[in-house]
This record gives structure tokens, sequence and C-alpha cells, in this order.
DNA sequence: CTAACTAAACCTA
DNA sequence: TAGGTTTAGTTAG
């Protein structure tokens, strides 16, 4: 497992990978110490839960720094990078792959992604599922929100997904 | 068994 | 029509 800090607006960014892609990808804290514990303890808590889902993808690390950075400062980036799906299960992925489709100042609801995995109901396990999604912002499972047009929940509190749309050019968001 | 990033079908008044 | 209740689907602790 490699592990780096990326330094951008919004702080660093501790970010880990395999030879398969992304493992982890956390949001910035303005204080490095911080990052590299938050990151630690991410990289100690994966589980493989499919082994047989890692092809070996190469990661462009400096890529990822330079479009990170231009992201917080508020720029329109792709972010497609490889991601190492083998902490999730068979679910999860599906979910995930599904959300990492989602484009920059895009938004879909919880229900639509389950309806697109073939899962009409599954709308609620949805909210399970990115609820565990390791790789924010490369997998932007902040652009999932409710039906009602709500903000839905968000693990890392509704500010930072309330932050994160705001970027994305949906500062009039509730 | 329950809680967790939901939504739609069903009552009921 | 508005508002409350039930149910569906997945996973981790």
């Amino acid at each position: 497992m490699n592990k780096a800090l990326i330094h951008t607006a919004g702080g660093y960014i501790g970010a880990a990978w395999t030879k398969s892609g992304l493992a982890v990808l956390n949001l910035p804290l303005a204080d490095v110490v911080e990052a590299q514990t938050k990151l630690d303890d991410a990289v100690s808590n994966l589980k493989v839960k499919s082994p047989g889902n890692n092809p070996e993808q190469v990661l462009d690390f400096l890529d990822l720094e330079s479009r990170l950075k231009k992201y917080f400062q508020g720029e329109r980036v792709e972010l497609s990078f490889p991601i190492d799906w083998s902490y999730y299960t068979d679910f999860q992925r599906q979910v995930l792959q599904r959300v990492y489709l989602v484009p920059w100042g895009q938004l879909a609801s919880y229900g639509q992604v389950a309806r697109e995995i073939g899962s009409p109901r599954g709308s609620r396990a949805v909210g399970g599922a990115v609820g565990a999604n390791q790789v924010l912002l490369v997998i932007p499972c902040h652009r999932i929100i409710a039906g009602d047009g709500t903000l839905g929940g968000f693990g890392s509190g509704l500010d930072w997904k309330r932050k994160l749309l705001c970027l994305e050019g949906h500062g009039n968001y509730k």
C-alpha cells in the first residue's frame, strides 16, 4: 500500500493506493498530523471483501495531485482515476461504480441509483453503500441526494456535503 | 436485532 | 390532499 498527503487549498488530503488503484482518498484537513493519522486509520481499517476485483491499473499520482488542487480552487475538473474495488461487497461495488459515473456539477438521487443497478426498492441500501465509500471525491457520493431535492445524509457531516456541492456550482443548496 | 446517507405504497381522516 | 405508517434491501456491529 502506497500512502501520501496532498496539499490543496482546502488542506491536506490523505491518499492510499495499490497496484489496482485508489483505496483511500480522504477529505482535506488543515492539520498535517491529523491528516496523516486519519489516513493511517483508514488504511488499517480496510478489509478485502471481494478478491478478484482488483485488476492491475496504474495510478498517475502527479495528475491526481494537480487535479485535486484545481478542484479545491473551484475549477471544474474530472477526477477519473483507477479504483481498487476489492474492499467492497458486490452490492457496494455496483452502487459505487454507478456513482463514479456522475460527473462534476451533476446530481442523482439514491432512488435513481437504486433503479439503475436493478434494485428499485433499494434506495435505502444505496445510502448504506455510499456510506462505505473510502474514495471520496473520485467516487462522488456527495453528488447523491434525496429524491425530494433535500440533501440526504453524509458520513463526514452535512456541512462537508454542502461545501463540496457549493464548489461544484450548487451554492444555493439547503 | 438494529441503525444507517431512502422512497414509495398504503391507509386515514 | 395532507399527513402518518409500513415495507423493501444491504451491511456492520
